[in-house]
DNA sequence: CTCGATCATAAACAATCGTTTATAATCAGG
DNA sequence: CCTGATTATAAACGATTGTTTATGATCGAG
């Protein structure tokens, strides 16, 4: 009566099925992806996904939601500690997001390139993904941002200087194959990592310092192009 | 002799099939596109994609090189004036960006979107993308980020700058339709795009400057992350 | 007109895809 | 042991893919 185990254990198989599909799906993205080739890389017979998972869809969505519960348990974002500065709190955040999407130091280094094909190429899940993953890390950035800057900034503004931070650090995920390309050495190891944190985390501060002195006191710089070309 | 009209004009049929090929590659990608999908919209049959381009690859490679005469022919990236400022070029490069690939008024706008899927599921002419349109953005974003900082700045540091610039700009195309569902308003005609440029110049100068400041008179704010998390 | 080269079209090919069906193997309970 | 539900496996299905073949239409030149 008490799920004895079974055979070889259903858990383990569908564990497995689950961790090689992930590899998989990062790999080829979600179409291109067959689902031969995952039970053959699992050691699972074509019919195991229809039995566990009813579809390759439901694969993918299992993937998704395992990959998040196993990347919060594994590193969770730093959230506000009270004695912080806001600049502090956003080199943390640098740090975190660094280690874990570029340089992938997580268990499942594949759940940011799948977020990286969904953005560009979506399936219907990344609704889910937006409000599983990404939403909460734009939050957290929204309040860094809003700590730095004082509600007094107007939201819109402090949302697109929240996306400038994102897309900084997110290009050195999303463009590593370009930049290797153009001879940037990726970052090895946990203490090449930080140093580029510190560096993104000082282009940031400075971005968002510059952005709030040339709103209070406007056009140190010529604001508008000059349509000379 | 003299290449008369034939049939219904070979030219032009092919041209037809490049553009309406580059619409579905950049909306599927490389291999979601199907060849009958493309033939069916433009009019022309299956096997006159082997007659003019031998393969499908050949198709895609004649539609990437075409984009790139399109694009220089269409609107061509900044180049230095003699009596500008380094920032006045910087943000005049922002303009010409965001005009180009975010808000994408040029005559092929699916450029952007191959060179965005390019990136993160790269085919074999990655490489070929890399030196007509990706190295010669790099190297101009290069030489207005050294005019800034000044050539006594580290190679390895200016190269960082560089990418941090174009990752905050590129941030724009590659999430627009994250940054959508997040609730932020796509920049909508000239104007708007002109305004995000601006703000997105500014944030960029800012931490340039602010780099250059830290590397002069180091620890203005502590650099290394505090391990208490 | 006739011939040969160029271009167009439809049908078929071989491979692969996700999915399904049919059947065999393995367990718990009676 | 026997039964019935659960799990595993192999084979096949129907659809779609890129590619090819075979044939027919259209032109310029002789």
């Amino acid at each position: 009566m008490k799920r004895a185990r079974k055979y070889k254990d259903a858990e383990e198989r569908k564990a497995r099925l689950l961790k090689t599909a992930a590899g998989c799906f990062a790999r080829h993205g979600y179409e291109k992806a067959g689902l031969r080739e995952i039970c053959a890389k699992a050691g699972a017979n074509l019919a195991a996904i229809k039995y566990y998972f009813t579809n390759k869809r439901g694969l993918y969505r299992e993937v998704l939601i395992s990959s998040h519960s196993q990347m919060i348990e594994n590193e969770a974002m730093p959230m506000p500690v009270p004695g912080q500065t806001a600049a502090e709190a956003l080199r943390q955040w640098v740090h975190f997001f660094l280690r874990a999407f570029v340089f992938k130091q997580t268990k499942r280094p594949q759940l940011a390139l799948i977020i990286a094909r969904e953005m560009i190429q979506p399936t219907s899940f990344l609704g889910e993904l937006v409000t599983l993953f990404i939403r909460p890390i734009r939050d957290r950035v929204l309040d860094i941002v809003t700590a730095l800057t004082g509600p007094e900034l107007p939201a819109e503004l402090r949302q697109i200087l929240c996306h400038n931070v994102i897309g900084a650090c997110l290009h050195y995920d999303h463009a590593h194959l370009v930049l290797e390309r153009l001879g940037f050495k990726r970052p090895n190891g946990p203490g090449e990592v930080a140093r580029l944190a510190d560096l993104l985390a000082d282009f940031i501060l400075g971005g968002i310092r510059h952005c709030v002195a040339a709103r209070a006191q406007p056009c140190e710089t010529p604001r508008r192009r000059q349509e000379t070309w």
